[in-house]
DNA sequence: CATGAATGAGCCTTCATTCAT
DNA sequence: AATGAATGAAGGCTCATTCAT
């Protein structure tokens, strides 16, 4: 006899997480109700529980879930370093990163609960603090090799993270108008015409 | 049954927008309690009733109040035209609003509320179009005078102000570790010495 | 010089106990608020407590003020008992008194509270038995008179008041459309030639 | 932190029903509280949640449940016309159906809230228009077989009908001394004796 | 594995009432 | 004579959570 495949064996798990995800970058952590997610996941409340302890619980679960997700193309690219190429491409695929839909969600949720959940922001600080320890001597590397010219590495991360940032949420979240139509290829473009040039070292 | 303390006749509206914006701020508007608001202003939750209709039209109140603080500032420094002298000035006060407590709480506030709540991002959008308007014929003027190369000024703001939003969200709203201790002046300088630079004119 | 007849003094007290039984009439007792009613009186909801104690005063006060405005009416046709012919006029007063707004407005109270408010039900019973003790008698006489048959004289007030009750009831309060279109006068016709007759001896 | 009575699974649905009308009733609309009645049925204020999406749906249900019970009655009457007989019968049944307690608690209800809830007027309108579909033909019958005067078929209702509400409501629902003692054979009797031969056809 | 039924806690909101002015 | 400011008490409703089935 044949194994019996069966239609996709639903992951509950996985669509709640999933649920969850979209619901509480939705609408927050509070008025995200677990009845909602539920519907949204095609179960009942009560059946959360049986995969979470509790809406917290199933809240940081969801995010943790996408948290740090960047992290290994930052170590793909700065473990073969080939210099300010490396860089260039650092900056295109952070900008598509936190562009797609899953990753603006998260940001989403970051942004709001954060600053007033630890755990929150120790995933932050956690994904911030592996890509800052490969960055950081991937600079030094370059200001040795005097391919830039001496700063402060946290000083070069915002230069060059900053503007990605402001686009994705001035553009993005916030959907302010007269940003609107800003490509992400401009963005790259400009911090690679622009602010790298000023990193350069005088010649 | 409504006794009630007298004596000094204190803007009591004043004091309730005033710990409103901090709750908000602080916990973000569903787990702000009207009682505990009420509690932080001096008086009771009944009272938030009699100086505004709902929980919502406070929300909205305590951020307008704060919302656009800025936009005379930037008005000032763009119309005593001094060239990159006022850019760096504004950039200057630029960093140490945002870095003021009550701009950290709008901050926070329109980072987690604006993206689901149309009135906070109206009031933000409404705030940054208005320094644009400001902005652009000024960098626009930059460009004509050859201080500054030709861009889209979209994103030349992009590149000033991403430094910016990025310091205060990291090092002030995350709290991350790695980014405590960064002055704002370094910031600044950062900015003058890097970005600008790279904004000028190839020589 | 002339006497000062200024602007019509305004009667606060009866514009106050005006506007309540209107309310009270259309809201009932818990739905009508203070507020309401002093605004509908041109006034703030604190001087309705310089007029009365508090809100079932008002109440009561304002009930008592109509309640029992038909007694005299019964006492001038009964004492001047002209038999049938004070009967008759008795019924068409009756079915155009129900049919006048204010007593409406208390007839609506009363269906409405006199269940739940001893006080209510009383004055409604007070008025009741005042116009039963002038009727009964009345009733008796014509019954000695041999112009009707005996009857328990409660009775044949259900009989004559019945109708009446329900005309107002099912065509004005509960407005019932296939109700809608009978005429006081028909009613009245109605009782004065078919329930008059059968209250007659049988010849 | 919910733990729950369990056993005989009760009709909890019928229960909360149950005590609804009777404190709907009892103290209106709005005086009755969610807290009471869930009590009286033996569940927490949060369980009609669970039954009924809010006070007012749970009101609307428990009025619609008993308006309207008395029209299979008439239309059996009706329909097996034996004249006279039927009417008879039909004044019989009526004034029991209406001295039973839950048709008094209804009553109590429509006269109370009909004259300003439309819900609560339409299904009294349906109800009375149901009788009157039935009831009109009846009497156009009896009318042509020369058994009643020719009267206006809502003029006979309200002749027969009115005695009845008129005794419901004084001396069941507003409890006047006066009216005490009257029994429901008595008020039938007067009817058959005294209105309906009136609306018999003069010899 | 999942649900239906139910609960306790808490929140927003309303409202009658007070009282200094 | 009347009001503005404020309150205490309560009410409707929501929601996370539980548990027997």
């Amino acid at each position: 006899m044949a194994p019996r495949p069966k239609n996709p064996p639903p992951d509950r798990r996985a669509e709640i997480l999933d649920a969850a995800l979209r619901l509480f970058a939705a609408k927050g952590f509070e008025a995200a109700t677990n009845a909602e997610i539920a519907r949204a996941a095609g179960v009942t409340a009560a059946a959360l529980y049986y995969y979470f302890p509790n809406k917290e619980e199933l809240f940081r679960a969801a995010v943790r879930e996408h948290v740090g997700t960047f992290v290994p193309t930052v170590a793909d690219l700065t473990r073969a370093d080939r210099g300010l190429e490396s860089l260039r491409e650092l900056l295109r695929r952070a900008m598509d990163f936190f562009t797609d839909g899953k990753s603006q969600m998260v940001l989403k949720i970051v942004l709001a609960e954060g600053p007033r959940r630890p755990e929150i922001r120790q995933a932050w600080i956690d994904q911030t603090a592996a890509i800052l320890e490969m960055l950081t001597p991937f600079i030094m590397h370059a200001i040795a090799a005097g391919q830039i010219r001496p700063v402060d590495p946290r000083l070069a991360f915002m230069l060059l993270q900053g503007p990605i940032m402001s686009a994705v949420v001035l553009r993005d979240l916030l959907q302010i108008p007269f940003m609107q139509g800003i490509e992400n290829d401009a963005v790259v473009d400009a911090l690679l015409e622009i602010t790298l040039p000023g990193l350069m070292p005088n010649r």
